[in-house]
DNA sequence: CCAAAAAGTTAGATGATCCTAAATTAGCTT
DNA sequence: AAGCTAATTTAGGATCATCTAACTTTTTGG
């Protein structure tokens, strides 16, 4: 049986093991703080973890605990990545403040489809940061540690493939994105120029971005 | 006990019995068809019906029907709201398709808050009418009344003008929009064919519609 | 090293939503 | 007006996610 759409519920049991999980260093999360995480009942944790288990998203040991499994660490990082990208997609496009996004975020991650989740994540311009500063999971689950150099610092390099874009400004990402400058393109030629621009083509394009623009956009080096 | 935020189960129910009412020029809604509107079984309406006439929703008559009390309007109301300004905010912010829009909304209508919804209406500027040209019910649960002509039915006017299109069938969306059928067309020299099929003009492309398609098409004449 | 406390699990129930099969009612048709 | 048919409701279950109360296991502290 292929692992169908999770229900909520279960979801959210994904988030909670998790995030014990994470909270004791690797260590199985025990029944009590995951029913305080989802602020549930003990059985209904004791219940929940057996079903997990049966469909092989955790490995249960009865009074010892909860580990996620393969597939349940890919699932929950799938639930943690589109509650993030809802955070951020709040705050940055519908305005809302700092502190409402997260509840608003956890109504609606459960009703998510692929499709959609996909299309918040171009409109941030790929973000690897939610508004609380916690990285956004790839979709595949991964959880790697986002590119740190950036555009204007690799000038030495003969080319880099831009990794994601500072998501703090909608104005700039469609600047960037005017340019060429998205998630995946490769840039070449990066030279600074004196009056705190850099020189670089994409494509076959050659154009001039200023420092500030530059040192927003994070590569890797090829 | 007070009407809690509706499970997402009742509030289709609610759109299910608007629906039928509405087709059925106010008459009662028949538990056949409201089963048929959500894939359900008549018993499962059956029963629902019993329990939002417990709680003051839907006036039900056993073996003649239901109907929407004002309570039951307007919370009915509430949620095609939502589900009409989710669908154009895909469409107008997140680039889905006229014909995905509807599936989407589905999914996320019933985690919508009333916080965002606000910030969706705002955003799109208080729109009045959803991508397939169907009205947006104001927040008070005020509603224009739509189009009931459809393009099949006035092959005797000169020409009319599209009001909406029927929005539940993907590939009869695309197909429309590809002879360019959409809100706010006009669509002239429409004629009745002996094969069904309804010919007409949309600017100067000469075309042919079936009449399937053609009655799910509502026009204003013009 | 053993008994009390803490943590966890089992048992049994509830409410929401759905189902199938069987009974009932309403509406035609002759 | 009797009976057939289609629509509807009743009966009886199933599942999911939850609860409380009662029981069991593990941990811990003298």
């Amino acid at each position: 049986m292929t692992v169908k759409h999770p229900q909520p519920a279960l979801q959210d049991y994904l988030k909670a093991v998790y995030r014990v999980t994470a909270a004791r260093g690797g260590g199985p999360a025990n029944t009590k703080a995951i029913a305080a995480e989802l602020g549930v009942s003990q059985p209904s944790v004791s219940a929940m973890l057996d079903r997990m288990a049966a469909e092989g998203l955790v490995d249960y040991v009865h009074y010892a605990g909860a580990t996620l499994s393969r597939r349940g660490r890919r699932a929950a990082l799938r639930v943690i990545r589109r509650h993030r990208l809802l955070e951020l997609y709040l705050e940055r496009f519908l305005g809302l403040g700092w502190d409402e996004v997260h509840a608003e975020a956890e109504l609606l991650e459960h009703a998510l489809s692929a499709r959609v989740e996909a299309a918040i994540d171009d409109a941030l311009g790929h973000p690897a940061f939610d508004p609380h500063g916690d990285p956004i999971p790839g979709v595949d689950g991964s959880l790697k540690r986002p590119e740190s150099r950036t555009l204007w610092d690799s000038h030495e390099s003969g080319s880099a493939r831009v990794a994601r874009v500072s998501d703090a400004d909608p104005g700039l990402l469609r600047h960037l994105h005017s340019l060429g400058i998205v998630p995946g393109a490769t840039v070449t030629g990066m030279r600074r120029e004196s009056g705190g621009a850099l020189r670089l083509r994409v494509g076959r394009r050659e154009q001039l971005l200023g420092r500030e623009a530059a040192e927003k956009v994070y590569v890797s080096v090829v």
